[in-house]
DNA sequence: TGTACTGCTGACACTAATGTAAACAGTAAC
DNA sequence: GTTACTGTTTACATTAGTGTCAGCAGTACA
């Protein structure tokens, strides 16, 4: 990345990208800017320098700025969607609650999905869904396929179904959390700290394992 | 909130208070903005119109934009910091871990103290601590005094203080992350919402404790 | 009542970021 | 090659947001 030699707008020899091409390059460098700088680091012409375009370029592909964020937000939403589906497929044993969690961790981490969700999270007041997609709907809709899923596995009655609401709902929620201030909150320093989250993470595989698939414990 | 008539600067009758209430004042209405629109409707001009002032008088109180941002990091972790203090002082009991929850939850909801806290964690990489404090340490300092207050209660080993460490920092990451998307997550509407929250963190609640006052658990 | 202190304001300078328009330049089709 | 299409750029307009400065105006204290 940036190994352009003209800053400031591409003067030299002019590179053309398919379209396609030019909006998932410029959508990674958004989203590269997002995770290392904060919202306030999101400017065209900072994500035109990285790319190697001039900022109109971005403007061209997506209309304004607000459109850019708009795909940016469809995009997260559609990844953690795709993941998630995928996750549901290659699921069958009751133990794997651990990778389960591992790969909710993995998405939530990798290219900063949870601070692009917490970003969207902080303006959804006044931000509506992109393109015919209600993100709220989606991700209930995810929640429900996983609480589905579950439903079948173990053959629950319907008393259960809020507790596995509750279990999945904890399991996201801590890890966006986690994502996001977890370094704050490990004791650990250094090198350490990636052993020390995987076994965090491992701990509460094994308690939410342990509290879905013993009924008895829901109810005491 | 916001009932003055003089918008853009208040051209009537001049109030003036105290430098320390005009500070409160003006952090108030910024946290506020935050809560509400989000790190971009942060701005001294809006800021000033809520309040009722002249946006020059936060310059004068704060120094600079970036001073004021330092002044709301620095409240919130103090604020965050008190009431967990707080929160160790009337302390006895074990069942009191769902109060425990419920006030920490009340604390993220509070005034957006969630949102501030995720802003301030997106801006990390490049921002430094305000005034001799390192809000990282003083997060870490948090967690031990209540794995010592846990450790002192039930008596337990130092082979379960990772254990305790775990469960404290899923309430805290769990918490914040609720504060921040528990209403997507939620797949209840309208009014309930509030009653089904409060179920999850009582799930929750008993969970930890259950778990914490258990040692057996612990190693399998 | 006057004087000092300081919170506060209006007007302005400056910078930076978004957005616009017209023209330039790859690329493929004919 | 010539043409059409469209990704891309340069130059400019516009706005908005931060910061500066000199002076105004409460308030307390003599």
């Amino acid at each position: 990345m940036s190994e352009n030699k003209n800053p400031g707008g591409a003067s030299g020899p002019r590179r053309r990208r398919s379209a396609e091409v030019a909006r998932k390059e410029i959508l990674d460098a958004a989203q590269r800017l997002l995770a290392q700088g904060g919202p306030e680091a999101i400017r065209l012409q900072e994500i035109a320098r990285d790319v190697g375009i001039a900022h109109p370029t971005i403007l061209h592909h997506f209309g304004s700025r607000d459109g850019l964020i708009q795909a940016l937000d469809a995009r997260a939403i559609h990844a953690l969607s795709d993941d998630v589906a995928a996750m549901l497929q290659s699921e069958q044993a009751e133990d794997s609650g651990i990778e389960l969690l591992e790969r909710l961790a993995h998405t939530m981490d990798a290219q900063g999905l949870a601070r692009l969700i917490a970003w969207w999270a902080m303006r959804e007041p006044d931000t509506r869904a992109p393109e015919g997609i209600d993100p709220a709907a989606l991700v209930r809709n995810i929640s429900r396929l996983i609480c589905d899923q579950l439903e079948n596995e173990t053959t629950r009655g319907a008393e259960d179904a809020e507790a596995v609401s509750f279990g999945v709902r904890l399991a996201v929620v801590a890890m966006f959390g986690d994502a996001l201030i977890g370094d704050v909150m490990s004791p650990v320093r250094g090198d350490e700290r990636d052993a020390e989250r995987q076994r965090f993470h491992a701990w509460l595989a094994e308690l939410l394992v342990e509290r879905i698939t013993d009924p008895a414990k829901n109810d005491p």
